[in-house]
DNA sequence: TAATTTAGTGTAATCGATTACAGCAAAATC
DNA sequence: GATTTTGCTGTAATCGATTACACTAAATTA
């Protein structure tokens, strides 16, 4: 029941031409405002409702985009994704996600399924283990925009939203120094991924320009794990001379070194300043709030967004190459505001 | 650069017929082996991508689904549509987003442009102001699959997959009674949604099965916000006969108790115990982990993706209506465990 | 009045893949 | 040797909307 009507219904009902009738639908200014009245009237009239996928055929342009992460639910991730939806939804865009779980084999697949199904961009956040580009390249070749957001790769001719993880770190890090912290460690991310090398060249540089010197011992990777926070702090009180302050690039690693070091009788912020990465949504919420690096996740999606944006409705011909990048914003809490 | 190879293109190239080369890409048993090793062979040599545009068309399947939440960078919602995009991923379908900011105005525009698209089915939760349902009905009417998850409606002919909110709000209310609390006050979200008057019912009943007569005053209703949660503890505390526990149905009004109680001195567990509702992440992070009935919503949206599939690939004229409740889990955390 | 412009509509091809039907050659049967 | 069957391939219509081009009648101009 409940047929779709397409416009040859219409246009046998009216003894009028198919051309007519999408002419009358389009405000084709060739249509006279009698035709086009009567056409508009009985389409609603018969309930009648385009079939985007013949048009799409027709067209080559389909209205949906992609957006390929590692993972929907992670709070970042999924904050992103709502950022680009709020921003294309008004442009009639529908936005299909996917998942790579870190691996580069899915993100090769859900490229390749994408640029199949003709959508007309594609937004990503690459797998940490991405080295090669050559899958990405092919959107490129295809002539389908695609715009990097968060974890990008050099490809020419591609856009990409970031935040600007160096100046992330430089922050976080001054920050600690200003409240009186001289032994600051670290705790990176997996170092070949090139946001968390720029987190740890904002805290070397900080140090540097206020005349700290690093300790080698004091950088040490984890990963975004609560256990892997809790077994650094381990690790980096053994020894005689301790630090007063942790930067991390993980918000859960913060959070699990806070938990170490309450369980030594240590006081934050008073011994210890803390600062994590990501302003996960936990961190505000504890009963000792985390000051932590906010990467604007809603911000990224909406000018990840734009970027495409300007890109499809400028001239076809001409690529744009559009680099964007985003100033964190420090959200400074208890674990590390020593109210000076 | 790189335009697209069509079936015409292999077929000029081999001088045979398009409908030939259809054929041996789609494994036609008519196709001479020898036909088929060669169309398939020279299909890769010269790149060839199905258009699913043009089968789409023709089928009438896009292979792609639509879910519409209230927003996707809530939690909840995330994993569900995680579930959802894991599940049907691996038989070819590509998961839409949309959001209706819990108006329904938007939720009937989703409805209506998903429908316009072709999608193969919906998977909704209904806003929260949503009363009428003749914009979902129009799925029903155009034979589109929709299945509810977690805040349904009742429409004859379609399928949902909920918890047992009724079970959530027992559970948690009979742990309570289970750690010596007597006088246990619950924080109910709008009575007007489904779920909430649920887990409200969930409440009353175990205090009925426990021979406790519940206080009309100590049952009120909270959004979902902090302040919601240590305003009405401000409220409860006002009288004389103060509770000794709360239920609360959701877990930032919970937080929001806890924090109210504490700034006030009294003691978790010991003097109050407090209960959540949806496990947000945040609960297991708090210094006191907060006990809180979790949803499983990855569950959730797997099954919903199994019952969509189920009707799918069913006869097309016979239309399932399936209801699955799961079953909610309680995770016991420090918010309440007294360790008699 | 004849020639030309203009306004409005129709015809038919197109986007790319699928498939009912037709057709033809080789193999099998009588 | 004639007829039927089998195996494989081609022709053309189809999905629904768009649009270049053609065409007709009315309006305008010469």
């Amino acid at each position: 029941m409940a047929e779709k009507v397409t416009i040859y219904d219409i246009s046998k009902k009216l003894k009028i031409s198919a051309a007519t009738v999408s002419r009358a639908l389009n405000n084709n200014p060739k249509i006279s405002e009698k035709t086009r009245e009567l056409v508009l009237k009985t389409a609603t009239e018969m309930n009648y409702k385009q079939n985007r996928l013949a048009q799409a055929l027709k067209s080559g342009r389909t209205n949906n985009v992609g957006v390929i992460v590692p993972f929907i639910n992670r709070s970042f991730f999924s904050s992103v994704i709502r950022g680009i939806e709020e921003e294309l939804s008004p442009h009639g865009y529908h936005v299909i996600i996917c998942q790579t779980h870190e691996d580069v084999n899915n993100e090769i697949k859900q490229i390749d399924t994408l640029l199949n199904t003709q959508v007309d961009g594609i937004f990503m956040s690459v797998a940490k283990t991405t080295q090669d580009t050559t899958h990405i390249q092919k959107a490129l070749a295809e002539n389908t925009p695609l715009v990097f957001f968060d974890r990008k790769k050099d490809v020419k001719g591609l856009s990409s939203v970031v935040i600007d993880d160096f100046k992330g770190g430089y922050l976080a890090t001054k920050h600690l120094i200003e409240q009186g912290c001289k032994k600051i460690a670290h705790f990176s991310g997996d170092l070949n991924v090139e946001i968390y090398k720029n987190r740890r060249q904002g805290y070397l540089k900080a140090l540097k320009d206020n005349g700290i010197t690093p300790l080698k011992r004091f950088s040490l990777p984890v990963n975004s794990k609560l256990e892997s926070g809790t077994s650094a702090v381990k690790d980096l009180w053994k020894f005689d001379e301790k630090p007063d302050a942790i930067f991390s690039s993980s918000d859960y690693a913060a959070l699990g070194a806070i938990q170490e070091l309450r369980q030594m009788g240590i006081k934050i912020p008073e011994e210890v300043c803390v600062v994590g990465f990501s302003n996960e949504p936990f961190t505000k919420y504890m009963e000792l709030p985390i000051t932590s690096v906010d990467q604007t996740p809603f911000e990224m999606g909406k000018i990840a967004a734009q970027v495409f944006l300007e890109q499809i409705e400028g001239s076809k011909t001409l690529t744009i190459e559009k680099k964007v990048v985003l100033t964190p914003e420090l959200y400074i809490r208890d674990s590390s505001n020593r109210k000076l």
